[in-house]
RNA sequence: GGAGGAAUGGCAGAGUGGUCGAUUGCGGCAGUCUUGAAAACUGUUGAGGGUAACACCUCCGGGGGUUCGAAUCCCUCUUCCUCCGCCA
């Protein structure tokens, strides 16, 4: 949510920077501000009937004790016609804040200046590439071919236990992704994340600072018994533990680091993309988070695109970064990056990490604060990224690594696999 | 799941109908003293709205109610503690 004060101060220019998003965000603005306005006087009026009132109550308290029993009775009534009227004033200001807050919701975040307008993926900008796509052997499979050849993943049998998108994971192949779940978090401990375990359910308020609620509800699992939903990313809980929270100075940079799994019901999403591992229902992910002063979040950002690097640079991955256009940008980001691996056999990019500076526009639903050089609790910066989402890791590696006789481990890993080969 | 108790400012902890946004202690900040520090002493120290700045308004776990007036009384929800039951 973007903070009001910002549009009041210049919705002129967020409405120039988010017709990079290919949205005219105009009439929503200029409707913010209306009931910005009407709120406000609103709650000037109202503000008046209760300091009236106050004061008479006090008045009838003096009185009473004084013995004027009569004088009380007449300011008794005129207090009883004065909450009648704070009463209306009252229902009407709760009507006209809810109508902003709903206008304010439907607003996405400001794009940063280096953003470029653009409608859809096809017009993101390749940034950064690295390593060499492999030559791969002759007969080289997709990844699914080749869990299926060495045992290594079941989605048929995930399909029996619950259904389409929930793969079981065996032997090597389990292994395989425990070693990578531990790998890369001690990469993001030894960048100075702290590790945290985080609940994989969250509730309503979690799910509305985060910015999933109200309006990705569709992509969340639900427990509605209990009120929670399933984290779609551990963003969601992490995030939502410095909720409603003052930091002091001291404390930031905050980073965080958790793995969990992550479950999205990815409705709409059909196709012969999501074969494999290529999009699941269920799928680990080690996220890292950030909380920042906004002079340094820019700074932040790079550095963690810096360090996601040096996680697919030493596993020998070929990749590439993508800054993602107006239009593709997600709605609580003003900046993000995406990683994609390069998967050889099905000779397609696979999105492994998406890195963000969502600037105050999380901070401000979270309201999460810290305390600033003059000491004035002030809208901190949110940012996240994956490091790094595992299924399609697995996949690039399982495609990548192939050779004639089986699958080699990159070498990083072998510590913690046990193993230096599949097959 | 059953029975009791509790929820107050960063923390501890007063406050049972009116002048209480809230005594006090600790912590934090500033000052005095000191070569410096500590100790001692003095002052200051919640959040949001609103204002040019004041004024003023709201908030004592959440929601609702009684009353001219609620931290204080009533209802309800949530959470925590104690006891019992069940259990990885």
């Amino acid at each position: 949510m973007l903070p009001l004060q910002t549009i009041r101060e210049r919705a002129e220019a967020l409405a120039i920077a988010l017709d990079k998003r290919g949205l005219d965000a105009r009439p929503l603005l200029s409707r913010a501000l209306g009931l910005d306005q009407e709120r406000r006087n609103l709650q000037t009026r109202l503000d008046q009937t209760l300091a009236e009132a106050n004061r008479l109550s006090k008045e009838i308290g003096v009185l009473f004790k004084s013995g004027k029993g009569e004088e009380a009775q007449a300011l008794r009534e005129e207090s009883a016609r004065l909450k009648e009227v704070a009463k209306e004033l009252q229902d009407q200001l709760g009507t006209a804040a809810e109508a902003l807050q709903e206008t304010l919701y439907l607003l996405p975040n400001i794009p940063h200046a280096s953003v470029r307008p653009g409608q859809s993926e096809a017009d993101n900008e390749v940034v950064f590439e690295s390593g060499e796509i492999p030559k791969l052997p002759e007969g080289a499979q997709p990844h699914w071919e080749l869990a299926k050849q060495y045992d290594l993943i079941d989605f048929e049998l995930g399909v029996k236990i619950t259904g389409a998108g929930f793969p079981v994971y065996k032997g090597k192949g389990a292994r395989l992704q425990r070693a990578l779940i531990s790998y890369f978090l001690d990469c993001n401990t030894a960048a100075g994340y702290q590790e945290l375990q985080v609940p994989h359910l969250v509730n309503e308020a979690s799910g509305y600072g985060t910015g999933q609620l109200p309006d990705k509800e569709g992509q969340m699992y639900q427990v509605p018994e209990d009120g929670l939903y399933l984290i779609p990313t551990a963003e969601v809980p992490v995030t939502n533990l410095l909720r409603d929270v003052i930091l002091d100075r001291s404390e930031l940079p905050v980073k965080y680091t958790a793995y969990s799994p992550c479950f999205r019901r990815e409705a709409g999403s059909y196709g012969a993309h999501v074969r494999g591992l290529n999009r699941l229902h269920q799928f680990d992910k080690v996220e890292i988070v950030r909380v920042e002063e906004p002079e340094n979040s820019y700074a932040a950002l790079e550095a963690m695109v810096e360090h996601v690097k040096g996680i697919l640079d030493a596993l020998r991955l070929p990749y590439r970064i993508l800054r993602l256009c107006g239009g593709d940008l997600g709605f609580t980001s003003a900046l993000t990056y995406d990683f994609e691996v390069y998967s050889t056999a099905q000779e397609r990019w696979l999105e492994v990490s998406s890195v963000s500076n969502f600037e105050a526009f999380q901070a401000n639903r979270l309201k999460l604060r810290y305390r600033d050089a003059g000491n004035k609790p002030q809208l901190a910066h949110t940012l996240n990224g994956s490091a790094l989402a595992l299924p399609r890791i697995l996949a690039g590696i399982l495609e990548n690594y192939q050779d004639a006789e089986g699958i080699r481990i990159p070498e990083v890993l072998v510590p913690y696999t046990g193993f230096d080969r599949i097959g």
